[in-house]
DNA sequence: CTGAAAGCGCTAACAG
DNA sequence: CTGTTAGCGCTTTCAG
């Protein structure tokens, strides 16, 4: 009831039509949402179609149409749970609104210049760009094109593509408020990659509040947003005559991987000889064994802001480049030291606020 | 040098042609690979297309070749950083080969029926399923529909579909081994999901070669191959009255949640007060604080299978169905007491073989 | 509401 | 080696 032959090729609209004694056309109306059929006409062509285990064709369709209804995501192979928790979440949603994820995976060693090509010869309708490292040209070149681009947990200087990220500067800025707060000495930041926006606003944010508090020397590390990089920086930092007592790492994924060498190489007490402090949120870092204090970046609600800003320029009423910041919050949990005042509860999770007395500098 | 007008739809191989003085067919022969074109006429025509920006449609294209050059890959969304990484592997090996991956977010908790729909109105050429939990149907039925199928990391009862698998019962029986030749005392099963092959064989090979060892008793908790489904299983064996002191875990991901609250919440020692020994070895694992013992599964091999089951389907000369089983080895670390003897070391790794002398039934 | 006709951009025989 | 001629399977006017 579902098929012909095993091997046969898919059944088109010809042949249903044909079948139901229609004309083509009419087979093509009846799977067109918004198209005018006589319901006689369309239950013939569905008991038809289903006899035949027709499906249209997306590849003829997007010929004639133009739109491929597919996005374009290229994620950074490098391991990350928080981009694996974006990508899935984004597929869910692209599916939800009928459109195909079509997947890039960049090498983070490898030149990945190539995937231009491959993104437009493909002709996906839109590309998210999930905080890869792709030189910034690439998203203009798309956006120059016509190719609507949203960048995801990244930003360009030229604002030409639209971006989603999370408040960078300020979670850092309070990341460094929280832990001044707790009265730590020695200050210490795991940098991503030296290109990465989000590494570097995440860096000014924290040495620029430091500085405000007199703080003079911060140790610096570049962990690559690698386990394996951050466990090296983390050595270092540790292993060093002085080592910081307070560490934030540009993400949670390395800020895990530092907690793992804290505990089990230098045999560091969390919380209480070092603090460690990363910044997304990923489940990980609630698992009892991390305890992660970490500043969120929402990945249900950036997913939803980068599927709409993709949706209305696809609708063509939408401002060619827009800049999304979605909130998120200081989640305090065991990793760092507490300061006395400021800490709250919201939806379950301890948060830290910056009370009210201390200056805050614009 | 490479567009015309910012918004301009992309240039077409006719558009290219009349700016070369050719005919279209010479501009679709400059970009079929295989094709006969005078030197002279293919530097014309290479010179119009990158004045014009353009770049054949594989859209149009896939609609004559009937090859849509896509794989369709589906994968569960539940985090598993396993996944990932055979999905980041999966993809760039595809790239290399020209095709482009589809993904499809399965969704745990909902229903996954509308996938086959989507799918196969893509016209993908093949389709990877990432040991998903879709119903076993579904893999027939798109090999029915003349649709090449391999799963990976998982297997139906009927062998429709190709496979890639690792050594899921041999796995599992040498962990028991190696937890026998340890002295445990109480054993342990946390299962992945009920449905799952993996989950089920890995489950028999340990439980059987417990039973020839005279095990009688083995404790079972069902972890749905989550972080938080393993907190609760393992929470549920360490505070029972007599707790074990050997837990398998279906995978790495679930072992790990179990390490971390066996640690955090239970204050237990790993290797010594209880051994948690994992399936996969995600890299996680050989993180210092986990240092998680673990039956490999090779990604790198896996994937390379995989593709090649495709490539050569597609290539018309390959068998139907396939199943391949690559080989693993039991990476031995410190989250689980070693036994005396069968310990070697290689590729910098500690791997646990079954010593000539100890019986080994079929 | 329905059918006929004209392509979407490209590849694949064919003659030349 | 090159141009001409048919379509691939579908959407979309446009008459009826």
């Amino acid at each position: 009831m579902t098929d012909g032959a095993p091997g046969r090729r898919p059944a088109t609209a010809h042949e249903v039509a044909k079948l139901a004694g229609v004309s083509q056309s009419a087979v093509s109306r009846v799977f067109t949402p918004g198209a005018s059929v006589a319901p006689a006409t369309r239950e013939r062509v569905v008991a038809a179609a289903s006899q035949l285990g027709y499906r249209p064709n997306l590849v003829a369709r997007s010929l004639i149409t133009r739109r491929s209804n597919l996005i374009g995501v290229v994620v950074p192979g490098n391991g990350n749970p928080f981009y694996q928790r974006a990508l899935e979440a984004l597929s869910v949603a692209f599916a939800k609104l009928g459109y195909g994820v079509l997947l890039f995976t960049t090498d983070p060693l490898a030149n990945s210049d190539p995937i231009l090509d491959d993104v437009l010869r493909y002709r996906v309708d839109a590309l998210v760009l999930i905080s890869t490292s792709l030189s910034s040209r690439f998203a203009e070149e798309c956006v120059q094109v016509g190719l609507p681009v949203v960048m995801f947990n990244r930003k360009t200087d030229s604002n030409a593509a639209s971006s989603v990220t999370g408040e960078n500067r300020l979670g850092a800025e309070l990341i460094a408020e929280f832990l001044l707060a707790a009265k730590h000495r020695r200050y210490a930041y795991v940098a991503g990659l030296e290109q990465s926006s989000t590494s570097r606003d995440r860096e000014e944010g924290f040495m620029e509040c430091l500085a405000r508090h007199n703080v003079k020397h911060v140790e610096r590390q570049v962990g690559h947003y690698s386990a394996s990089g951050a466990e090296k920086a983390v050595r270092a930092l540790l292993g060093s005559k002085q080592p910081p007592d307070a560490i934030f790492c540009a993400n949670d994924h390395m800020a895990l991987a530092a907690i793992s060498v804290a505990r089990a190489e230098f045999g560091l007490q969390l919380g209480s000889d070092v603090s460690i402090v990363g910044f997304d949120n990923i489940d990980m870092g609630s698992w009892p064994l991390f305890s992660l204090t970490t500043y969120s970046q929402p990945v249900g609600s950036m997913v939803e802001r980068t599927v709409d800003i993709v949706a209305r320029q696809l609708a063509g009423d939408a401002a060619l480049s827009v800049q999304e910041v979605t909130c998120g919050q200081l989640i305090v949990r065991d990793s760092a030291r507490k300061p006395k005042s400021g800490l709250s509860t919201q939806d379950g999770n301890c948060i830290w606020t910056l009370p009210q007395t201390a200056s805050r500098a614009g």
